[in-house]
RNA sequence: AGUCCGAUGGUGUAAAGGUAGCACUACAGUUUUUGGUACUGUCUGUCUAGGUUCGAAUCCUGGUCGGACUACCA
């Protein structure tokens, strides 16, 4: 236990429990309806529930909570583990609420003998009808008086399949007049005649979430149940049927979800973006889900490191997306080779160096790694560079090429601009240098300082890949507290494909999930649909630029 | 309207009655064969009104603002 860094507020409680011996050890969870995708919420759930039980030396389960057959499936239970491993995390104990179906109706049972359950025919809109309202108190069933043998008998029949789908419910009996609205004698069971995942046609009726969970955590003996705020009306609900059902008390705890700027979280919508084609499927680089950003090239250090800066609270809160940005850049800044590559090329011709000749240049694959090696660049007389760095008339501070101006070529030699051509529309189609023979890099005795370095693709050797550039799904902070439909605020920008950029030869062998800088422009990570014969690069993210901060004055 | 939760710079999060700190962002500078990295510095904050106290972001009371809850979803 480190002491220097402060305790949130589930630490402090479970210090506590602890230190006056409530408990020996903890047991956390982490419980995932598999009916979608995880995202970068989850990653913080999970990153709090497998990090609390680490740091206390405890367990921490993960619990599959497969209540309801309609939206359920084994694909996402694939992809959850998926997920959950490739952020670093085991699991103690991997458990199915299904797996309890049998004890969660004998929990039932046990309610409907103590008189606090009953079945109940009324249709959902007569149920809804006689809830009442915030603030207004609600009706008595018709049928909660019914006798305890009734009720029995009545559950049992609705196991067996005598009803067709909501002909019945089994309620708590509570309190229909109670101020929190679930506690007005809550639905605990539904008749659902649905393929389940994993009990299959065995069960038609099936317990809803209240009637679940609380009682999975209470199975499995877990000491500290954390989940999001939303679920703070629960509690007394949770508690209720955990004292009335005595079984082992686990307790519920609350944290405020994580939000981030300029996308949204809800599983909803975006169940709904990949649905109507905003992005390409749930593992598109551009979504907040795990599998998105791992193929955009976050990595799971990036992404667990976030998760432990943002830390956890009980207010509202939107993180803003340049936090993020800056941990996957601090972490792929030590990791990710540099290259060379020209996004948007203009041909550079170095009309002194002879034409035909191929130098091997070595070149340092990352300055923040001595271990990382070197690689051999070929240059030649004519090469590639962006088309952003000659400017036919240059601003004072502009530290790149245009008439008279002098770069390095990285890793080469000094070049002077003497020359250029233009066409008819006025573009720039060929410009032409003259290098200075003494100032190659690493013996360089020129004696010349220039102020600019610019990357370079030698136009003999270049290779060519696809890259797909990647921006800010949405074109506001927080799409959802906007005016309309949140859709109506997706970047129209946010995939730029660039379907023939030129890459150093190096590059060609680059496999898929692998990560790069390309030097001056981002990160870049190859694309699951990469192959040797047509290469992807995804930009991860942009490197700052300082230069483009400066134009914007 | 009822119940519950929350409120600290632009953002996120600390300070458990005693110097309002850290990170990100922004800005300025140093270093640099990436206008990257690294390093240095600067700006910006306790919702409000009372009260308790030698002393309040912290405790108490009132108010204000924000959020959640009215699914046979979880």
């Amino acid at each position: 236990m480190s002491e220097e860094k402060s305790l949130n507020f589930l630490e402090e409680i479970i210090e506590k429990d602890l230190a006056e011996g409530k408990y020996k050890y903890i047991h956390t969870r982490f419980p995932p309806e598999p009916n979608g995708y995880l995202h970068i919420g989850h990653a913080s759930s999970i990153h709090l529930n497998f990090g609390l039980a680490k740091k206390y030396k405890g367990k921490c389960n993960l619990r599959f909570d497969d209540t309801n057959p309609t939206t359920e499936e084994t694909e996402y239970v694939e992809s959850i583990k998926n997920d959950i491993k490739w952020l670093g995390f085991e699991w103690d104990g991997e458990y199915y609420a299904s797996d309890y179906f049998e004890q969660l109706y004998g929990f039932a049972v046990k309610l409907i003998n103590k008189g606090l359950a009953y079945v109940d025919d009324s249709t959902a809109e007569e149920i809804a009808a006689l809830k009442g309202n915030i603030g207004v108190p609600g009706t008595n069933s018709p049928y909660r008086e019914r006798t305890v043998e009734e009720n029995l008998r009545l559950f049992q029949e609705m196991r067996e399949g005598k009803y067709k789908d909501s002909e019945k419910v089994l309620r708590a009996k509570i309190d229909m007049a109670h101020p929190n609205l679930l506690l007005r004698d809550p639905i605990l069971y539904r008749i659902k005649h649905e393929h389940h995942h994993r009990t299959g046609d065995k069960w038609c009726i099936y317990p809803m979430y209240d009637f679940a969970h609380g009682q999975s955590d209470s199975i499995e003996n877990i000491t500290h149940s954390i989940c999001t705020l939303e679920f703070i009306h629960h509690r007394p609900l949770y508690d209720w049927c955990i004292q009335q059902l005595e079984i082992f008390p686990s307790h519920q705890y609350e944290f405020a979800r994580r939000n981030l700027s300029y996308t949204v979280m809800s599983k909803r919508k975006l169940l709904q973006l990949v649905n109507e084609k905003h992005v390409d499927g749930w593992n598109d680089p551009r979504m907040p889900t795990v599998s998105g950003m791992r193929r955009r090239g976050y990595t799971a250090a990036a992404l667990r490191n976030f998760c432990d800066t943002i830390g956890i609270a009980k207010r509202e809160n939107v993180v803003d997306l340049s936090l993020l940005e800056f941990c996957v850049r601090e972490d792929l800044n030590k990791l990710a080779t540099r290259s060379m590559a020209v996004l948007d090329p203009v041909k550079l011709v170095i009309t002194n160096y002879p034409e035909g000749q191929t130098e091997n240049l070595e070149i340092e694959n990352n300055p923040e790694d001595e271990n990382s090696g070197k690689r051999t660049v070929p240059f030649s007389n004519e090469v590639w560079i962006e088309r952003e760095d000659f400017m036919e008339n240059p601003p004072k501070k502009f530290f790149r090429l245009g008439m008279g101006l002098m770069v390095r070529l990285k890793g080469a030699y000094i070049v002077q601009c003497n020359d250029f051509k233009k066409d008819e529309n006025g573009n720039i189609t060929e410009i032409h240098c003259t290098y200075i023979r003494e100032s190659r890099s690493g013996n360089d005795t020129s004696g010349i300082h220039v102020k600019g370095t610019i990357h370079w693709v030698s136009v003999a050797h270049a290779k060519t890949a696809e890259v797909r550039l990647y921006d800010r799904l949405f074109r506001v902070e927080d799409p959802s507290s906007e005016d309309g439909d949140f859709k109506d605020y997706i970047n129209p920008d946010s995939l730029q494909v660039l379907p023939q950029v030129f890459i150093e030869p190096s590059l060609a062998a680059a496999k898929p999930g692998e990560h790069f800088q390309f030097l001056r422009k981002g990160y870049f990570c190859v694309d699951t649909d990469s192959s040797a014969e047509k290469l992807i690069f995804n930009r991860t993210v942009t490197l700052k630029d300082s230069w483009a901060k400066e134009q914007k004055k």
